[in-house]
DNA sequence: AGTCCTTGGGTTAACGGTTACCCATCTCTA
DNA sequence: TAGAGATGGGTAACCGTTAACCCAAGGACT
């Protein structure tokens, strides 16, 4: 059996009130002794304060609820849930999370969320996307991570994809890189932004912005043999063409890998003959290849951590689109 | 403002308990007219079960805990938790990780989790290893997930290593390789084990198990060069030596990554010359090596599910340990 | 016609913790 | 020395849900 206040209270002799205050209510007047003599009390019982109990008087219990918009599997969405974790922790809450997929719609999930009664409730996707709210959701969802509400209701949180592919890319430049291609992940929000930052660094470094290679990587199948080919086909017809670029950035960190294989192949040396960076910083992945991998990682962290102080904080303003930066990592492929 | 079985009773005419039985009690007594008005009511109010109140009256909520020993980084981690979702949520019940590290032990940890009184608990480690948990803590945790309980007071559901390697490398003995290497994970039971069984296969094969090769990769030092470094001697010193393998098995997917790219420098074709075949199975590198990986995966799914099970069912058997199989994923690196 | 069971639903008391309010006692000051 | 304020602690209501009882009405059976 759990033992309760009234358990430690009846030990001690006092009131249940005076050993609530004196284990949670930090300002509550009693004299030290009594306060102390109770909590040696609860340890001795091996009290656990019951929060369902306190969750229900208060209305809501110490938890940030997540809605996370797809199969958990990639290791960012467990960097959004540290970042939350670890700001939600200073507030003594705790972060749930439920995730889509396998049938089940936002609104089922949602509700099986707040069947809980978090105190907060944030919506992050595993990648950066546009996310249509239904309307009536669109109070009780504090914050959105990783993806832009399509209606502007909620703050949302994204990745500064922008302004990470205008720094890679001047990054390059400024290592002497000339002829940049981009092998970009086509289809989606990211690919599209960091295409607009790539091409607008070069314009402002008096390159050809509008002529640079932007080659489509082939999306959903990204794990299939056909994507493999994909790539090689184009890099091989990069280094067969008049004009040998000499840096390929990568749509991701596992683009980077298949350009990798495909380099070897046509026998260029990275970085000498062709330099390469990347998105991404997914760490198995970047710090192994050979050479390891220069690649923007992304502020997933930052993100969630960002998040938990919104919605603890509650100034959120919703509509507001906050863009956080991403982090050059260095490397050896430029 | 949340609505509550009252304002349904109220707006229904009926009591509290009536609305209780028509939206939970799926066997209370009650004119299925009443029911079904009842139900009707309460969507129109947006009703949301307060699983705090209920959890309050029953002593526990919905939840299963689950302490994870490391900071949740790695792909695995999700894996065992969806493992773990899948089959709680077929009992409507939910799944709730905290993670130590930070400063956190083990006894803070579990109290964190205890707070909101989860009908169970499940201990789940990073990766196979032996824990020690204080004998206090032996009847509040239910199962340990990828580890074994020192003293046996705790159902474990471990990955039969030695049963994976054996696996494997009969594979590789069938598939004509007669000389095999393993660069293996040094310090760790999983590798421990999985050398048993590698020498054992190859001993039932007729060949010299104990003299086969069993080289250590870095451990700790994984992700620096030193590791990356350590493999590559180990790959030219064997290529290079007077027994060339025909095989080399790897500690994991990650080591396999760098003996892929060691073997590309001694000029060595996979599989033709030497083939290559690992442990894990984390997809994103596995898929995407070249050639494709063959590899064991892990049966993180599977001991999140068996969890989950045994933690609902109440039938665990104290000091019992599970060993489950690995799956061999055929690519083409064999 | 009286008894018994079934049906449909109400009453009430918890569950554990918090909090607004109240009541003593003691000390200080006018 | 009486009143005011500070100190230490008690009382009881309440949060939303459930479960153990209770009750009334009606139909079937003896």
């Amino acid at each position: 059996m759990t033992t309760s206040l009234s358990d430690i209270a009846e030990r001690a002799g006092v009131s249940i009130k005076t050993v609530s205050g004196a284990l949670h209510g930090g300002s509550a007047r009693m004299s030290e002794q009594t306060r102390l003599r109770i909590k040696e009390i609860a340890e001795e019982l091996g009290y656990v304060t019951n929060l369902a109990a306190r969750g229900m008087r208060q209305g809501w219990m110490p938890l940030i609820g997540v809605v996370a918009d797809d199969l958990i599997t990639s290791p960012f969405a467990t960097e959004i849930i540290r970042g939350l974790d670890g700001a939600a922790r200073a507030s003594d809450m705790a972060v749930f999370a439920m995730t889509l997929g396998g049938g089940r719609d936002v609104a089922s999930v949602l509700e099986e969320v707040r069947r809980f009664r978090p105190r907060a409730i944030a919506y992050a996707a595993m990648y950066h996307k546009t996310v249509s709210l239904p309307a009536e959701f669109a109070e009780t969802v504090g914050v959105m991570i990783n993806c832009r509400e399509a209606n502007d209701k909620v703050t949302s949180l994204v990745p500064d994809e922008i302004g990470a592919a205008h720094e890679i890319t001047s990054y390059l430049i400024e290592a002497g890189r000339r002829n940049i291609a981009f092998i970009n992940l086509p289809g989606l929000l990211a690919g599209e932004l960091r295409e607009a930052g790539f091409r607008r660094a070069l314009g402002e470094a008096g390159l050809d912005g509008d002529r640079a290679r932007v080659l489509p990587a082939v999306r959903r199948a990204i794990y299939s043999d056909r994507a493999h080919s994909l790539v090689l086909s184009h890099v091989t017809a990069l280094m067969d063409g008049p004009e040998r670029p000499d840096a390929i950035l990568c749509g991701n960190d596992r683009v980077a890998m298949e350009v990798y294989a495909a380099l070897r192949r046509v026998g260029a040396q990275i970085p000498d003959d062709v330099a390469v960076a990347s998105f991404d910083n997914q760490v198995d992945i970047a710090s192994r290849l050979d050479p390891p991998l220069t690649t923007m990682a992304l502020p997933h962290r930052a993100m969630g951590r960002m998040a938990a102080d919104i919605l603890l904080s509650e100034n959120a303003a919703p509509g507001e689109v906050r863009k956080l930066a991403f982090q050059l990592v260095e490397r050896s492929s430029v």
